[in-house]
DNA sequence: TTGTGAAACCTAGGGGCATTAGGTATATCC
DNA sequence: GGATATACCTAATGCCCCTAGGTTTCACAA
């Protein structure tokens, strides 16, 4: 019966930690209460339910990602920038695959708490200025930011998935799809639908 | 007790279409038999349990989605090719939401089962003939096509998750990324890191 | 027609998990 | 030292996964 000290951070933290060992599948409260030392009910005094907990591993997740690539990216620009904000995304999902997973849940969560976590906004304005270097203007700007967040998404995604044969090792096609991205930017298409002769 | 004619065929189309209407994690033994109206005990005569009826859910996935792929480039090549492939996925991942996140699951199956299912194989088989159009030798082959599945999973599966804000219509960022990655192929860049001059 | 074996389906039950209601202990502040 | 909020607990409900073992139905042959 002695104080454990818990609060809705400890709980998360435990759920991430858990989700990275197991999979965010089998983060249930049974499971963060037993490693917790206490009782499943314990946990609903800090946490709605598990869908709220999961959301707070989402968010905890994203705040973490974003400082990740923020410090990656730090003092770099241009293709530095690309592969170090590339590099910090892929590792942070390697690190935490739990976590990462989590990050791409529809996310129905409180608003008000939604709203004090700064991972998400501040990760797209990371994502605009990086890109800011190569110099597309709206709305082509927006597209690059897209295409880049789906590739980098898709990639560790299938990557932990298992999607790629061993045949090749993926690192060397990461690199591959880095130098991609940037010769993609550098040369952004001009609009060929409308109005291309020939 | 009328027979209700189960098979394990009819077990995992129930699944489906579960998947698809109420999300994949969702599909539960007591949802499927409620539906079928049958006990939950009688579908394990035909099915092992409820990792395997969500790997059978993903084989089926895999295969249909391999045939709509398959339909829509057959008799096409480059750049039309491409674009018919690519809405072929990402309209499949629209109809069938939770067919196809089922074939995101690392797939622990039956190997008796999976050797049985041609999806798969015959994805990966169609995208390298649709992607030899672009005259790439390997191993940037390779590249390319894991590059091209990554970037259509990650757009689908961010866009499924809410990831684009409304600003632009993700329509229009789907058509750009397209224009962009068939530009891409064409203009596949030149290893830059060894023994790049100048 | 009837017997027989194989499926198809059932009842019963154990065990895990999510969640709520209501109780007891503990720290804090006057 | 008592009031109060808070941390944690016990108890109970209900859903779900899964197993064991029984009963009904079907196809087919004697």
């Amino acid at each position: 019966m002695a104080r454990m000290g818990l609060t809705a951070e400890r709980v998360t933290l435990v759920g991430a930690e858990l989700a990275d060992e197991v999979g965010l599948e089998h983060v249930t409260m049974s499971a963060v209460a037993r490693r917790l030392g206490v009782k499943d009910a314990s946990l609903y005094a800090h946490v709605r339910n598990l869908d709220d907990l999961r959301g707070r591993i989402a968010l905890l997740a994203a705040d973490e990602k974003t400082i990740r690539i923020a410090e990656a990216t730090a003092g770099r620009s241009g293709r530095e920038a690309l592969v170090a904000y590339a590099n910090a995304w892929r590792g942070y999902a390697h690190d935490h695959p739990g976590r990462y997973t989590a990050t791409q849940t529809p996310m129905e969560i409180d608003p008000e708490l939604a709203a004090r976590a700064a991972g998400p906004r501040r990760a797209i304005e990371l994502t605009y200025s990086m890109l800011r270097a190569y110099r597309l203007d709206e709305p082509d700007l927006t597209d690059a930011v897209r295409l880049m967040r789906s590739t980098l998404h898709g990639f560790v995604s299938l990557e932990a998935a298992g999607g790629f044969a061993h045949s090749r090792p993926a690192q060397a096609t990461w690199l591959r799809c880095l130098d991609a991205l940037h010769t993609l930017l550098e040369h952004w298409p001009e609009h060929e639908h409308e109005g291309d002769p020939a």
